[in-house]
DNA sequence: TTGTAGGCGTTATCAC
DNA sequence: GTGATAACGCCTACAA
């Protein structure tokens, strides 16, 4: 026993009797092998349950045959759904996946560094590391995708993969805008993610638009429930105590906030959509049991995923035409909580 | 350059002026080095932006510095949360995390084995492989820790962590039975998950107990939200149809699961919780959403996930003591899909 | 058809 | 203090 992964390929020849050559034509299908030596060894591969080490085959044919991904956390279903497009298609290609958690951790850059030397390829997402390390690794020759972040000025062919958060965002205000509300907030940090900040600029965009005037600044707060909770309510509170006109919309970045919101209002006795209305994004499972239901845009997660995997596997494969930049569409999706509309149904199930 | 990982040793020690020992002995800092060759080493680390290859330091020191763990998929929060937990410690510990879902696949056996020969130890989930290829790579030596699975018969020690189903099911089931519920049903597949049939075993044990009758079968279905929504709305219809008792509960195996039900109960009219109780597991968001809330067993699932690399660190640092056997707590929630409690309060925040 | 031998990029053990 | 050099496990020309 070689290692603790099990026997080595020398073993296997010679207990087939063979050279460790042999092994290798026979195991890797590469050059004929005469039936009977062929036998022996597969018996002898057999016998010793022998499996080739990854360490010795990639360190010889210069290739992992593995994908990396860097996520900045893994709560809520957006990276999980993500991740499981991602994993699926990679491992359809007979590819392993590293994953890889930054947290904003300032051991970022060197834990991407590292994860960069064991793989062919990688996906980056949002803000894990800035765009140094991403320039760095391109020029390094590591093909890469960036998944809902912004390409940066590399000389190397980096592909980008993101939703239209900004159509997502106009599509919102547009049918909000139906309901006759003119008072907007934005509930989310858009210096946390390049896709809040488009959700904004797109917020912004759209208002104006519609000759509407936009909130002068969004109200920031980080992407989960609690700190929607704590925004709305502070938001709410304020409103109520300055005598200032309270907000008639509340759009939020995604769908925790939403409805961390929405829990705000229901405590300070706001009514839902009647006083007001608030909208997510994502479309992630809790808002459809909110009651009201969730209005959110939905926007195709897995799809991100699994499209990021393709487009880095062609560019392991070899290719090296220009960057594409991919933008999924997103989808409207309206419920109870942004106001009353015909045929309700809350409870969908689509 | 050498790779396309970037420059080797060899050019940063000819660059240097050195040989490629001293250069691995100024990075790995084993051995005094000169104080002035250990700069000019340096200075051509940095100017070549020299990165260790990660296969050769694999290769020579024989070790990946790096953990496995292998999912049947992804979807829903469990999993999600589980690999956070393992994520988090693996990475604290510099270790880098390969995930593998197997989707239930037959090509599994093989995925798992190519894994193994990845990493320095793994984590394997509940339905993935069996058993064969559990004792197969204990066998080999290589760690192992089963998450929410039984240990198999192996000569190897392999650790299990799992949470305690059984306890969680009696509990919840002694809760029921305060509202004078006595017509159980179970809807979820126990040959899917050890954690499932746990929890029937459970709610079993904790009916005869009081000297009820259990249900004589569970209703078979599959995990998930869709699942739970048809199976609900089967039984429902059947037993409505037969003219039999309908049952008062609906103890199902999962959150996604319950939720499913209480959509068809809504659908068929049937209110919950006057004519029919629903209870879930896990306690995912969307359960403390819908209305009424749902009454479900929490698992620290993120938990599981952190133990399970620690426990695996310290196997792969070299522990050979016994195996360790740890089952977490579950916590029994309690909210209004059972029934009506004093101070319900279904929009509990914790 | 099969074997020999060099190379992949490190680490670590010897000598010097 | 430093430099050869042998592993580590595999693949693959090149020879035979």
């Amino acid at each position: 026993m070689g290692r603790a992964g099990g026997p080595t390929i020398y073993q296997v020849a010679e207990r087939a009797g063979v050279s460790i050559a042999t092994v290798s034509r026979v195991l890797r299908g590469t050059t004929p092998v005469a039936a009977h030596t062929r036998e022996r060894v597969l018996a002898a591969v057999e016998e010793l349950r022998f499996t080739p080490s990854r360490l010795g085959r990639s360190l010889a044919e210069g290739r992992h045959v593995a994908n990396g991904i860097v996520f900045p956390d893994l709560s809520g279903p957006y990276f999980a759904e993500v991740l499981m497009g991602y994993e699926e298609v990679a491992a359809a290609m007979g590819r392993s996946v590293l994953i890889l958690t930054t947290h904003g951790r300032a051991a970022a850059r060197a834990q991407v560094l590292d994860l960069a030397s064991r793989v062919d390829g990688m996906v980056v997402a949002v803000r894990t590391v800035d765009d140094g390390v991403v320039a760095e690794l391109s020029a390094r020759g590591l093909p890469l995708v960036l998944l809902a972040r912004p390409a940066p000025q590399t000389p190397g062919p980096v592909d980008v993969i993101r939703t239209d958060n900004r159509a997502g965002a106009e599509a919102l205000v547009a049918h909000l805008l139906t309901h006759d509300r003119r008072r907007f907030a934005f509930l989310g940090g858009p210096e946390r993610s390049p896709d809040v900040a488009e959700r904004w600029d797109g917020l912004v965009a759209g208002l104006r638009a519609a000759g509407v005037r936009p909130p002068a600044e969004p109200v920031r707060c980080a992407l989960d429930e609690r700190a929607g909770y704590a925004a709305a309510r502070r938001l709410l509170l304020d409103r109520g105590a300055a005598g200032g006109p309270a907000p008639e919309v509340l759009v939020c970045a995604n769908d925790e906030i939403a409805l961390g919101a929405v829990l705000a209002a229901e405590e300070l006795g706001v009514a839902i959509p009647a006083d007001l209305a608030v909208t997510g994004w994502d479309d992630i499972m809790a808002a459809r049991y909110a009651r009201p239901a969730l209005t959110t845009v939905r926007q195709p997660m897995r799809e991100l995923g699994s499209r990021a995997a393709r487009r880095l596997h062609e560019r392991v494969a070899g290719d090296r035409g220009d960057p594409h930049h991919d933008v999924l569409p997103t989808e409207l999706v309206v419920r109870g909580s942004c106001g009353v509309h015909q045929a309700d149904s809350p409870t969908d199930r689509e």
